[in-house]
RNA sequence: GGGCGUGUAGCAUAGUUGGAUAAUGCGUCGGCCUCCUAAGCCGAAGAUCGCGGGUUCAAAUCCUGCUGCGCCCGCCA
């Protein structure tokens, strides 16, 4: 709890000293408490055993009796060799209702750093629906940005566009050579796409892809179509403007299909990068230049060229080639143009990738080091995979995240309408579609990306305590408890305005309460961890916390009793609503008016 | 074979730069709507933190060996 530190600090230097501990080590010891009830920040005082000869429990509670009251710590005790503070309960409510803890914004309408940060997701390539693995690098790499923005700084985000090289080969030549019964013919054996999506061109136009990839094994046919291919890879590498604009026609709307799924969770972008800027803009060209005069340079055989990172301490495959043996440039090479061009815009670059792409990133980033740039800090992710084993289209074994979509809404529905059958279709349509996208992202967001994750239909469509719509929940209640005051013909607006002299409130407050202004006064230090430590499942535990914080004080603090508002709590629950609501922007979960 | 990551109640997960009695949800069992939205709240049972060593006043956390699982080891993207 920054905001108590602040005034734990200087008493506790002072304490310190004056028995004997000069070294200032120790303020990295005091740490919020592991034990809720004893305190909001503890200092073990083990170490000082050694150097005082006195027993760690003697320590501390010596240094209790020296900690001189600032108003601001409420409590001090010593038990079992910790020494424990406390917040004072109004001065706590009075710091977080005048304001001095900062609510954010997640739309970035209120910077506060001064930090450009550029962070670049998804950049799947264009060739096909997302489904919920794939899916997972845009809900966390959005979530990153809502919550670098809610912090304060400046975002960016930034899709990179693979609008060259064979996979958007094969769809090009698949577009150009098949006819759509050829494509049926071909995958007969495949199920039809669902008749919902069959205007959507993600879901369409993979068909080809498909057709086109089945026909590549088939060897009768390969041969020629390989050389077909070969040769427009080959153009789209050279920067071929035609081939590059039938490219650009053949992925546009398979990307545009996408982006409306995406934008269905909302994930939006601010800036598209095509991949074949670098090579068009002479960039690669300049840079495979500068690789070759590098002393870790090395040729093979057939003229192919590679950096010997295993000269700067890569263990495994050392070898990374950045040029064919007939001059075209990689995909790891134009990556590293792009992150030299990327690094001119901004101070903080973060990449999302998944685990797949570790050793192409070292790659990356190592020679990004030779050549004297900053290395970008990458979030990685671990795939999910189904109960059946792994996500793989080929083998349909897939969950598309426009189905996961309808489900969820399908389902929200329902839940609706049992439980608020007074509500309007119309309202309940726009809620189930916010309950529907909140709840997926949040149980994607909730987990370390470090971790594998299986889906489950029956948790991602579990709408109780630990999941988005427990949340929004929790956030409507705040909002109609303001909306009955403002029924009842209460000003709110007065209320909420008022400056409450807490100190002659005379009146205990309950626990729940003092809980709900703990978990609000941290609320920035977990999203400040959370940014950076690339961590947005801290941050989701966190708004999770808030929320059921907020049911205690629900449950135990009556607003609204016998005509009368109890000005404080009114105060404190327009607060807690503030911080729910950009806690939940920040995950992408939206607040609702009422559900 | 080599590299990286991961293993925590029946299940799914949290656990900060090492710090107190390892936290939460689902599931199980038992309570709470004459009371601001019960998508809620309260209570109970349930853990050898994968296994073995080591460092430390203190290890789920750090080091090391083993083991299960995942990913990578293309002049693919």
């Amino acid at each position: 709890m920054k905001i108590l530190r602040e005034h734990v600090e200087p008493v506790l230097s002072n304490a310190l000293e004056s028995i004997g501990i000069n070294n200032p080590n120790w303020k990295s010891m005091l740490t919020p408490s592991r034990e809720h009830s004893q305190g909001d920040l503890s200092l073990p005082c083990f170490p000082f055993a050694k150097q005082l000869g006195k027993s760690p429990n003697d320590i501390a509670e010596d240094l209790s009796k020296l900690i001189e009251n600032n108003g601001a710590i409420g409590q001090v005790n010593a038990t079992g060799g910790y020494l424990n503070f406390k917040a004072e309960s109004k001065w706590l409510a009075k710091q977080l209702l005048s304001g001095k803890v900062r609510v954010g914004d997640a739309y970035g309408k209120k910077p506060d750093t001064d930090r450009q940060v550029l962070i670049e997701h998804t950049s799947a390539n264009p060739n096909g629906p997302f489904h919920v693995g794939r899916a997972r690098n845009a809900i966390l790499g959005d979530t990153l940005v809502r919550l670098h923005r809610l912090l304060g700084n400046e975002v960016r985000a930034e899709y990179y566009v693979d609008d060259m090289g064979k996979q958007v080969g094969v769809l090009a030549w698949a577009l150009d050579n098949l006819s759509d019964q050829e494509v049926e013919n071909i995958l007969e054996d495949k199920d039809s796409i669902s008749t919902k999506w069959a205007n959507k061109a993600d879901h369409t136009r993979v068909r080809w892809y498909q057709a086109a990839q089945k026909l590549r094994k088939d060897e009768d046919k390969s041969e020629k179509m390989e050389q077909e291919i070969g040769k427009l890879v080959h153009a789209s590498e050279h920067g071929d403007e035609a081939v590059l604009q039938q490219f650009h026609d053949s992925f546009q709307p398979v990307l545009d299909g996408m982006l409306e799924t995406l934008g269905r969770l909302g994930i939006e972008f601010d800036q598209f990068t095509n991949e074949s800027m670098f090579v068009t803009n002479g960039d690669v060209a300049k840079l495979t230049q500068t690789l070759s005069g590098l002393d870790i340079h090395g040729v093979a055989d057939n003229g192919a060229e590679f950096l010997d990172l295993g000269a700067r301490g890569l263990k495994g495959k050392t070898e990374f080639f950045f040029k064919r043996g007939d001059g075209s440039s990689l995909y790891a090479t134009r990556d590293i143009a792009y992150h030299i061009w990327k690094w001119k815009q901004c101070d903080d670059l973060i990449n999302i990738l998944g685990e797949d792409h570790k050793l192409q990133s070292k790659q990356v980033g190592m020679t990004l080091q030779e050549l004297g740039h900053k290395v970008p800090e990458v979030l990685f992710y671990s795939f999910i995979k189904l109960p059946e084993g792994k996500m793989s289209t080929r083998r349909g074994n897939v969950v598309f995240m426009d189905d996961l979509l309808e489900e969820a809404k399908e389902h929200a529905s329902k839940i609706v309408r049992e439980l608020r059958p007074e509500y309007l279709e119309q309202e309940v349509s726009h809620i189930a579609e916010s309950v529907g996208r909140s709840a997926i992202r949040f149980n994607i967001i909730k987990v370390s990306p470090d971790k594998g994750f299986t889906f489950r239909w029956e948790e991602a469509l579990a709408f109780e305590a630990g999941s988005a719509p427990f949340i929004m929940y929790s956030h409507t209640r705040a909002l109609s408890i303001a909306n009955k005051c403002s029924d009842n013909g209460i000003d709110i607006e007065e209320i909420s305005n008022k400056n409450l002299d807490l100190e002659t409130i005379n009146l205990e407050l309950p626990d729940s309460l003092i809980d709900l202004l703990r978990c609000m006064a941290i609320q920035n230090d977990v999203l400040e961890r959370s940014v950076k430590q690339c961590r947005p499942n801290l941050f989701a535990n966190q708004v999770l916390n808030l929320a059921t914080s907020f049911n205690g004080f629900y449950r135990d603090c009556k607003i609204f009793d016998d005509g009368e508002v109890n000005e404080l709590y009114f105060q404190i629950s327009q607060l807690a609503s503030q911080f729910l609501k950009t806690g939940m922007e920040g995950l992408g979960i939206i607040p609702l008016e009422r559900m």
